[in-house]
DNA sequence: CCGCGCGGTGGGAGCGCTCCCATAGCCTAA
DNA sequence: TTAGGCTATGGGAGCGCTCCCACCGCGCGG
């Protein structure tokens, strides 16, 4: 591989004129740049990042940090936040974070780091106190994805807000029963504002007058949990509701499949209502509140840039909207 | 943030001695390696990487090609490409390039040598000689994985093989008129060894003297593409197959949500067989040939981490076996 | 006519690390 | 006794880049 020097020689430049043509800043003539371009295209040279990284102190790369890759909210989040990278040149270094405490102290304690990353993603992990200093110190500013932390930029839906709408929509259909699909209470599954969506789903109860209707199915938010879930619920022909909150679309198609199975009309005995409208959504005609984790994680890289031009401005919290999406799996109770 | 000095000059040795007991090489006694390592961590010291990167030539990170994220196979590939490279303490660079060439050419000729990165896995993509020639230029072994070039390592599994075992299946059951579900013929859509499935399914059928009944709807390999490419096949009762082979699981799934809702039942009046053992195929009750996207991209690390210490070996080819899991999709024709 | 500002260029220090080489003490074998 | 090897340490060059600063020539205003 050729240096900067071999593509100064060849202009018959100095090393400094030669990267001043190539990268910017500074004096350089016309003819002069030009004929440090010609040079550099002729010994296909391309710039060690190292060394500009270790002259500059920026890195041109940011990590994200992930703590699963293999459910559509988290894969189109990420295809979001590298389309935003790919457009402002920095490069995705990914860390896949399960809770394993050892593994994450590792992450926070040396791996990030020792990049000196130029900024850091982290989806829906709650930095603590300690983490965040680690960071401060390596002056890596951060953006979370998910997290309603007080101290650090964010970005995110509004959790709470988008289970009322779900929960009012049915409402406003004359639903009384509606019971709540999803949401484990388990950490380990990193829930990710299902306790929000839970909550958000009681506040319209409540506000309704339906307090005594209020309850839920813990399960997994994944298609076989949902499934599991509303066969579980829905087993019983006396005791089962007219209407399901999901805590996410997948969750909700795992609901309507399980219906299906158990002989159950949708919507004309069940109504179901889910959350993200997932790229299945259409397919099963599922009546949802859009999220569009795409557009998050291109947010995500937006804010953190600003991050990066302004490191002492104050954090900066993004809330997208949500909207509902109405589709054929509600109808009115008979 | 500290440095080496920093580190050496409170342990009161020389930086060479603090490089030393830090990171391994050479001759330093056991003391002085203790003191060293307590001054490292009151500084909470981390070597920079650009700078360790600079002086060793070497990057200690893999950048990985990735054609799409948001389908279940590349989302279990990267997640065992992910916890290969995080044992071997390499970081994962994330690249997604869609088949638009004006980035593709970027990527190659400048992004991926900029880096010098130690390796190189490639998903899903043949790299054509002038791409791999840049490669070598900077001397990042490559190791792809799904594509069948010649000159390259790479890992995949039989994909015509998985399809001969997904065929041979329901002709063992008696089926006569199998037909092939999914597999466009559309590059666009990243074809991931879907032709070859495609012929392995042609093959089978030949061997079996079943060529009267080949035949193939197509439809992208995803769960809204095998629901369409379904329903369109088996909307007429006159010409519909018994049973049908699907390139990929979600085809499949999709395939028996089409089928439920044109009212057939699955097994008794249509078998469907997949190829994947896709997280949901249990739910669905799929039969399916099993390939698990996880232990290649286990294997891929491993390969490239051959190749990382051995850069002239020949050429490694790994073939993952594949393997018939039965369950209730498919049974003999009535 | 001189001084000054400005466009343009080159020299070279320095980013933080590794690693080669020189040095030095000490132990062992001839 | 002394050469030679072996452990342990330090000095410092060098990885490839950027960027500060010095320098230079030229045009222009005083």
């Amino acid at each position: 591989m050729s240096t900067i020097a071999d593509v100064a020689a060849r202009a018959g430049v100095s090393k400094a004129t030669a990267s001043r043509a190539l990268s910017g800043g500074g004096y350089v003539s016309a003819p002069t740049r030009e004929k440090v371009r010609a040079a550099a295209s002729e010994l296909s040279y391309v710039a060690h990042s190292s060394a500009t990284s270790l002259a500059t102190g920026r890195s041109l790369s940011v990590g994200v940090i992930m703590p699963a890759l293999d459910r559509w909210f988290f894969a189109e989040l990420l295809a979001g936040i590298q389309a935003g990278l790919l457009a402002s040149g920095q490069d995705l270094v990914l860390y896949g974070i399960r809770e394993r405490t050892a593994e994450r102290a590792q992450l926070f304690e040396e791996v990030l780091p020792r990049r000196r990353l130029d900024g850091i993603i982290a989806v829906g992990i709650q930095p603590s106190a300690r983490e965040l200093e680690r960071l401060i110190r390596v002056e890596s500013p951060l953006v979370s994805i998910g997290a309603y932390s007080e101290g650090t930029s964010a970005v995110s839906i509004d959790d709470a807000g988008a289970a009322r709408i779900a929960t009012e929509h049915l409402i406003d259909l004359g639903h009384r029963d509606i019971a709540f699909l999803g949401g484990t209470a388990d950490a380990a599954t990193h829930a990710f504002g299902d306790e929000r969506r839970l909550a958000g789903y009681r506040q319209a109860m409540m506000a309704a007058g339906l307090a005594a209707f209020v309850r839920h199915a813990d399960g997994e938010p994944t298609m076989p949990g949902g499934y599991e879930a509303a066969v579980r619920m829905l087993g019983d022909r006396q005791s089962r509701p007219t209407a399901l909150v999901a805590v996410c679309d997948e969750a909700a198609i795992g609901a309507v499949v399980g219906a299906r199975r158990l002989g159950l009309s949708v919507p004309a005995e069940l109504s179901i209502v889910g959350i993200d409208d997932h790229e299945h959504a259409e397919m099963f005609a599922l009546t949802t509140v859009r999220q569009q984790p795409r557009a998050q994680g291109l947010a995500a890289v937006e804010v953190l840039r600003r991050r990066m031009d302004a490191p002492d401005a104050a954090p900066e919290r993004q809330v997208l909207p949500s909207e509902l999406v109405v589709r054929a799996s509600t109808a009115a109770p008979r």
